[in-house]
RNA sequence: CGGAGCGUAGCGCAGCCUGGUAGCGCGUUUGCUUCGGGAGCAAAAGGCCGAGGGUUCAAAUCCCUCCGCUCCGACCA
């Protein structure tokens, strides 16, 4: 390919609107180019980058047993209707009426169709398991579209689904995909980690995220070196120590004007937050609880709401927390609310907590020298781990301490169990005869945000460092005088000699100054460079050189050799 | 949806407060000189100043409405 006819633009500004490194150098060196918000056009260079993660994928989903099918984009309502997600999904889902006035999703993901489908092709236990994919563009109308490809409106996904016979043949299906998840990801370039994930909306019983660590990812991981557990912050366990606190005296009722907050009243009071009991009312499924945390601490309203065994946990609106404690938020507490028989639930790392303050219930008032097991109703089986993870915690597993890191989500893989099989009547006939319900699994990899990740995860000062599997061009030939016969003549037949050893090409025949050309192959960021110039062929030679190397990894080579050189640069 | 801000040439921006000839840099085109890490000079093309309405002799500029986008807090591959 000749850079000359291949529509490459390359900005030497970033583009006003980008706010991480992946996303400036995807739009800096052509790969795309914005629509609107959350939506892009994939440029040539961009193209060929998108289907070189997809073939990879395409690979080992091949390679692990799953097999590709392709459904529609455009999805009837009915299908959501059945599995109750038509509601459940709420506004981030595109939703449209074709001319008859029928109900249709753009498809955000493909639970209720691909289980429809199976179930109309599988009849018997003898053709399970079975396991099938597609590489689809996906929607959603995300809240807010955020840098570039990592949270846009349409996207790639890979989503997997697998159909098994028992709840133990699906760990088979879901350990074959973990395992195919763990080669892409490799075979990208990507150093991607497992972690224990919450299952979140798509229900379902068991999962785990793949993470590429970045600065820029959107999701706190919490990490622990002693172990090797990695969980997402909704999902991550600590082990709380209980405390041993020295008793204190009988409670003292003081008052605290204005201050609401743990800060003010912190300040106003002159002793540290973590002196503090911070109490929280919350409605779970419809029913008021209050929840008491360190007062350096959050609440985990995804470990609250699996504790509590409820469907839905909020905040309590105001007038909840009047009634409820008989004081507005701000000086709320778990000595004597005004409901007496309010539940209180307790992160476990208050256990034992002896001579802190609470809100005292009744406004503009706080409680010091409260020692929790004397002064509240709360009950032992009502401690448990409700926090947020945080840097320095105790890994629950191993009681060495966490670190908390940031990622990009760049797959998921989850145990569904019987979810949606159960409300589509996804059935098979067993060995004696009889109906049984399939038991499925679903596996995500979003490829267009995996292209970016690899972005995040590899570049410098000077634009992209691509590994070899996923560069839009293996190999730059920089024809540093296109004018002159026997430069481009040897340009070219190193061009030919790598395509015909199988490696992507293009010679940078443009005549620019050669400046212009380094700074734009380092941009674009092509693994290997050769630069043919009249310089270097008056001395016989031609410069090899690695993107990722610095000067010092130039190889002079005579252009015989330069293939050669550059196939083992690659490798 | 709540808060903040921005829409002016393909891209990045100034001009707006204080109304009166639409500007700068990059990119593009042509010519000459350059030529191994984003060259110099000269010339040129390129604008419904987001849209609609209003005020005014006169609106990119002031006022109103709408649309779009970006950033900060509740979703997820």
């Amino acid at each position: 390919m000749k850079w000359s006819k291949s529509l490459i633009q390359t900005l030497r500004e970033d583009p006003g609107d980008a706010e991480i490194d992946s996303h400036k150098l995807m739009v800096r060196a052509g790969l795309m180019k914005k629509v609107a918000g959350g939506l892009y056009t994939y440029l040539p260079l961009g193209m060929r980058v998108l289907n070189k993660v997809r073939r990879i994928v395409q690979e080992e989903m091949d390679r692990a047993g799953a097999l590709e099918i392709v459904m529609p984009i455009l999805q009837p309502a009915e299908l959501w209707k059945t599995s109750g997600r038509w509601d459940s999904m709420g506004p981030g889902m595109f939703r449209l009426k074709d001319r008859a006035a029928h109900d249709y999703a753009l498809s955000p993901t493909a639970e209720e169709m691909v289980t429809d489908v199976v179930n109309g092709v599988v009849s018997s236990y003898r053709q399970l398991p079975v396991t099938v994919y597609q590489i689809q563009w996906k929607f959603r109308d995300e809240i807010r579209p955020r840098f570039g490809l990592m949270r846009s409106k349409e996207f790639l996904m890979k989503d997997a689904y697998s159909f098994d016979t028992s709840l133990e043949a699906a760990d088979k299906s879901y350990m074959a995909m973990f395992e195919a998840y763990k080669k892409v990801f490799g075979r990208c370039g990507l150093k991607a980690y497992p972690v224990e994930a919450d299952t979140g909306d798509i229900g379902g019983k068991f999962s785990h995220e793949f993470h590429v660590l970045a600065d820029s990812g959107e999701d706190g991981i919490a990490f622990c070196d002693g172990c090797g557990y990695a969980a997402n912050l909704e999902k991550a366990e600590r082990r709380a120590e209980s405390r041993a606190d020295a008793p204190c005296g009988a409670p003292e009722v003081v008052p605290t004007p204005g201050a609401k907050t743990i800060d003010e009243v912190s300040k106003f009071m002159g002793v540290p937050g973590s002196a503090f009991v911070k109490s929280l009312v919350y409605v779970a499924d419809g029913k008021p609880v209050m929840v008491c945390v360190a007062g350096d601490r959050d609440v985990n309203e995804v470990k609250l709401r699996h504790f509590l065994g409820a469907k839905k946990v909020e905040l309590a609106l105001n007038d909840v927390v009047l009634a409820a404690t008989g004081a507005n938020a701000g000086s709320v507490g778990p000595v004597s609310p005004a409901d007496s028989s309010l539940r209180i639930v307790c992160d476990a790392g208050l256990l034992g907590a002896k001579g802190v303050i609470v809100g005292a219930n009744k406004d503009d008032h706080h409680i010091k020298n409260v020692d929790l097991s004397r002064d509240c109703r709360i009950a032992a089986e009502d401690y448990a781990d409700l926090v947020v993870v945080r840097d320095g915690d105790i890994c629950a597993k191993c009681g060495r301490p966490m670190r908390i890191r940031r990622g990009i989500e760049v797959g998921h893989v989850f145990k569904l169990g019987t979810k949606y099989t159960d409300s589509f009547k996804a059935t098979f006939k067993n060995s004696d005869l009889k109906d049984q319900v399939m038991v499925m699994g679903c596996y995500g990899i979003g490829v267009s945000r995996t292209m970016q990740a690899v972005i995040e995860q590899s570049h410098d000062a000077n634009g992209i460092i691509w590994p070899a599997s996923v560069a839009p061009y293996q190999v730059v030939v920089e024809n540093l005088d296109p004018a002159n016969a026997d430069v481009t003549k040897v340009a070219d037949d190193i061009e030919a000699g790598l395509e015909s050893a199988g490696v992507d090409v293009i010679v940078d025949d443009r005549p620019e100054r050669p400046g212009v050309k380094f700074k734009d192959a380092d941009l674009i960021g092509f693994p290997v460079r050769v630069v043919v110039g009249a310089k270097g062929l008056a001395g016989g030679v031609v410069e090899v050189k690695r993107r990722r190397d610095d000067k010092s990894g130039t190889v002079m080579v005579e252009p015989g050799k330069a293939v050669e050189t550059a196939v083992s640069m690659l490798a």
